[in-house]
DNA sequence: ACCTAAATTTAGGTTCACCTAAAATATACT
DNA sequence: AGTATATTTTAGGTGAACCTAAATTTAGGT
């Protein structure tokens, strides 16, 4: 009778589109196995047969073309924008309603996102009074996808001393993030870059303190800034 | 190098415990192959399967008699109400904090019941005043596993006449939820039987209400009572 | 106790996402 | 251009959770 439907896995494909839509950056290139193989920590192989169910399947999600990489097409990039809605909307819930530990809600989000409903994700933002940015200072792109484009860069960018703002701080290390908190380094702070290549890496001063911190390069890289209007 | 490791995948485990833990009752009696393959809707085959797997790991979650159906061993009955926990405790939180209709908030915790962490569940027993009842009047069971015995009894076993009032609603199926809410039946309102089996069912006024509503067995069946206090 | 019907288990598949090892292709360098 | 190296793909597995069909075991009725 029903034999079971082949389905691809939800959770598996959307890891796959979001990392495809973060390593092909704003200009949407192409991403090769390596960087996915890297990003996902799969095997190169296995990467290659996702790819190819992905790009075959009835409605592709990725334009695919052997030994030249991966981009999304038009359903791809609205599942992948969609999965990093629910993402930092989730991670904004967790910060702001339930008072999790800023370096805590990556982890929970990352689980989660996958599997909340349209109507989670349409009370929740509406909870939050619809934000627009995450507690990490990503942008939460629109329900309708639209994901206004960051003009930020890195801190390890910069080429002299100056008075910068902290635009936003990845995500993905826990500890870095804990780290960042205790010395008040959060999104909106204002930091002046004294020496651009300290012995220990980066040294700044956070708002309107005196003291000196040291950044090594891993924190500096976490930390993206704009110059203060 | 690291092989995949061998996993079993929690959701589906989550749920034959839980399935174990209801149909087994409060006595614990032991469940049949059969009416987990009804429950879970999953073939007899597959019910075996899965059952040995549980049975001979090293950490056993039930035991298992071939022929003779299962009970939960000490670890499953504790994962299997720790489930239960998250689910109420989530279902509690959807209706609370966002405002769900009652009707939907069985599916959704139905999926994130799985993936929660111990954080988010702390978090939300917090923010609810650690709640002992869910929305659906089911009680939910504490950190350390206790559940407390319920004393009532579904409508359909009310031999006469008289008032009581309703304890719980089974929250399967939505579409009856919805009928019972629109009808101002829910958890403590006073229900007095009129009529045990007029010809639609049974017939019933609610709370104050000199209307006579006539229920289907089905609903009766959804609704467990006791007696006023 | 016997035989049939129902419940349960065994045997042998499937798909999914992953894996390793080997082959094929692309790139980089002299 | 020609070859070494790095990247990518093909080929052939694995375990998890399901499936169907064919045994087997248990239970019910006379």
């Amino acid at each position: 009778m029903s034999r079971r439907q082949p389905n691809p896995n939800t959770e598996s494909v959307d890891n796959y589109l979001k990392a495809i839509l973060a390593l092909g950056g704003p200009e949407e290139h192409r991403v090769t196995s390596t960087a996915l193989s890297n990003r996902l920590r799969v095997a190169p192989a296995s990467v290659t047969n996702m790819l190819q169910k992905l790009a075959t399947s009835p409605t592709p999600l990725v334009e695919y073309e052997r030994h030249r990489g991966v981009r999304l097409s038009a359903a791809g990039k609205r599942r992948a924008i969609e999965v990093v809605r629910h993402h930092r909307l989730i991670e904004t819930f967790l910060y702001k309603v339930l008072d999790y530990p800023i370096e805590e809600v990556h982890e929970e989000a990352e689980r989660l996102e996958h599997f909340i409903s349209e109507r989670f994700e349409e009370r929740i933002a509406a909870k939050l009074g619809h934000p627009k940015i995450d507690p990490h200072g990503h942008c939460i792109p629109t329900l309708e996808g639209k994901m206004p484009r960051q003009d930020s860069i890195p801190l390890t960018k910069i080429l002299e001393q100056g008075v910068f703002t902290v635009e936003s701080i990845s995500d993905g290390d826990a500890a870095l993030l804990k780290l960042l908190r205790t010395r008040g380094i959060a999104p909106g702070v204002r930091l002046r870059v004294r020496n651009r290549h300290a012995a220990d890496g980066f040294a700044v001063t956070v708002g309107t303190s005196k003291r000196v911190l040291y950044l090594s390069s891993d924190a500096a890289d976490a930390i993206r800034i704009h110059s203060p209007r």
